[in-house]
DNA sequence: TACCTATCTTGACGGTCGTCGAATCACGGG
DNA sequence: CCCGTGATTCGACGACCGTCAAGATAGGTA
C-alpha cells in the first residue's frame, strides 16, 4: 500500500544527500543536515550495521531475510523493523521473489555518504 | 576530572574503527558494529552534523564554542551537550586556551568512517 | 478451498535521547 | 580577592527508539 510512496520519498531524500559537498568544505545547511542525519541515524545501531553489512557482502549482492535472522539473537519482528528503518533511509531496497524477500544495498547512497565524510575529495 | 579518562577511552575506540574493513567486503563483527554504531549515532543528529561541519570548515581548522552557539536557536547547555557527544565519539577534540575552548575535527576518524562506507576501496 | 511458511504490522513496555533552567567550574581583570 | 564572562554539569521533563508477543498479509502447495 504505502510501499510505493515510501520509495518515492526515499528517492527525494537521496537527491539532497547524493549531491552534498563534504563536511569540511563548507558549513552544512539546516536542510542537508536534516536529510543526512536521517541516514546516519539509521546507521547508528549495531544490529542495523550488521544487517547492512550482511546484505552488502552477501554473494550476489543480495540476501533473503531468512539468511539474516539466524545471525542475531532477536525475534523476527525486530529484524523486520530494522530492515524497514534501513529501507526508509534509502540504504537498502527490497524485492519480493516468490515466497522470499531479497534485500540489496544501495551502493550509490553509501558512496555519497562516504564522500560527505571524506576529507580528501574528488570533486 | 574524567576528561583524561574520556580521551583514553575514545582512543581505544578509534583503534577498532580506524582499521575496519569496508561494510561490503565482509560481514561486520558484533564488536566492530558496536564501535561503529557509536560513531554513527553521534552523527545522527542535525545539530551535531552542523556543529561538526562548522568546526571542520572553520578557518584554521578549529572553532571556539562562542563561534558555534550563535548559529543555532538553542540554549548553551544544549550545544555543550552535543559537543560532548561528538567528543566522546572521537569526532572532535577540544582544547582550552585562556577563556575560550577551541574544537577541531579529527580528520583521521572521518576518513576511516568514510572508508568503511565506501564501495570502491583503496586497500 | 484449506493449510503451511515467510515476512510484515500492530500495540505496548522500558530505556534512551534532546532540550532546558539552575547551579557549577575555569579563567582573566579590576 | 571578588566579580564577570565563557563553558560545562546537574536534574528534570517529554518524545523517540529498540524490543517483543500476537495478529495480519502474501505466496506456495495440495
Amino acid at each position: 500500500m504505502s510501499k510505493q510512496r515510501d520509495e518515492e520519498q526515499v528517492l527525494a531524500q537521496l537527491a539532497g544527500v547524493v549531491g552534498c559537498s563534504p563536511l569540511v568544505r563548507e558549513p552544512l545547511s539546516a536542510d542537508r543536515s536534516g536529510e543526512l542525519a536521517r541516514v546516519f541515524k539509521a546507521l547508528g545501531d549495531p544490529v542495523r550495521l550488521r544487517l547492512l553489512s550482511l546484505i552488502a557482502s552477501h554473494a550476489g549482492g543480495e540476501a533473503c531475510v531468512c539468511d539474516l535472522t539466524g545471525a542475531f539473537d532477536l525475534a523476527g519482528p525486530t529484524i523486520s523493523h530494522h530492515l524497514k528503518v534501513l529501507r526508509e533511509a534509502g540504504l537498502i531496497a527490497g524485492e519480493r521473489r516468490g515466497t522470499w524477500i531479497y534485500y540489496r544495498a544501495r551502493a550509490e547512497l553509501l558512496a555519497s555518504v562516504a564522500g560527505v565524510l571524506d576529507t580528501a575529495v574528488e570533486a
